[in-house]
DNA sequence: CACATTGTTCGACAACTGTCGTACAATGAG
DNA sequence: CTCATTGTACGACAGTTGTCGAACAATGTG
């Protein structure tokens, strides 16, 4: 039932997904900004390369909704945590979903995306 | 700053749509079924039409909920009140949006158009 | 008018949520 | 080892949410 024993973050598997938890993780504004900066590249951004208007606490626990929603992915890097979007992931158990809420959310990957 | 006089429930303009509260509203397992089955076809349809887990007073919050986030339509008939998905609306404020969270919720009116 | 049907309103309540501050843990640098 | 950095854990707190029941309003039917 577990991953790697390096691996001590719990994250749901693709197939545990839910659609009502994903769409409540992204219902929250500061949520979908975090979201939508991670769509804008492949890289991985740790928590503090945010530029949130919350404190730390508030950003951990955003972090751990988004994770246990299945929308991110976390692993440790020495004292920080990088973060990436679970893009593949979402794409096969709800295709089309995330474009769709990014776009909608103006998000500028997309919107560059989009122009002529 | 009215619309009709014959029209004394409010609902957002299209415009107006914010995407955090379709999405909270679409995030509730009894409001997301609701919207699938307006999804099922064009028709109208009575709140009472609906088989739904809970109590009338309940029921009438969701559809508050649904209609101010400006997911439905509700226009009063007799002593009934009918319900209509905002189709249009929706996909020209969030294009493609409503189409995936229904196929994402299994919705019988997308798999059968999507079936061979 | 009296009645049945449909849905609303109101108050209540438990559960959850977003936020914060403080204290703590883990890691890397000097 | 000591210190700075990054993030977590915990408790607290106000606000929101989903749920219910009972009472009420609106409309159509006899």
């Amino acid at each position: 039932m577990s991953t790697h024993p390096t691996e001590p973050i719990a994250h749901p598997a693709r197939e545990e997904l839910e659609l009502s938890a994903v769409l409540h993780a992204l219902s929250d504004p500061v949520r979908l900004m975090i979201v939508a900066e991670l769509a804008v590249s492949e890289s991985e951004y740790t928590c503090g390369s945010f530029e949130l208007p919350v404190t730390k606490s508030t950003c951990t626990h955003h972090f751990k909704v988004l994770r246990e929603a299945g929308l991110i992915q976390q692993r440790h890097k020495g004292t920080t945590r990088l973060n990436t979007l679970r893009r593949e992931d979402l794409e096969a158990r709800f295709p089309g979903l995330l474009d769709s809420i990014l776009k909608a959310a103006g998000d500028p990957a997309l919107a560059v995306a989009q122009a002529t």
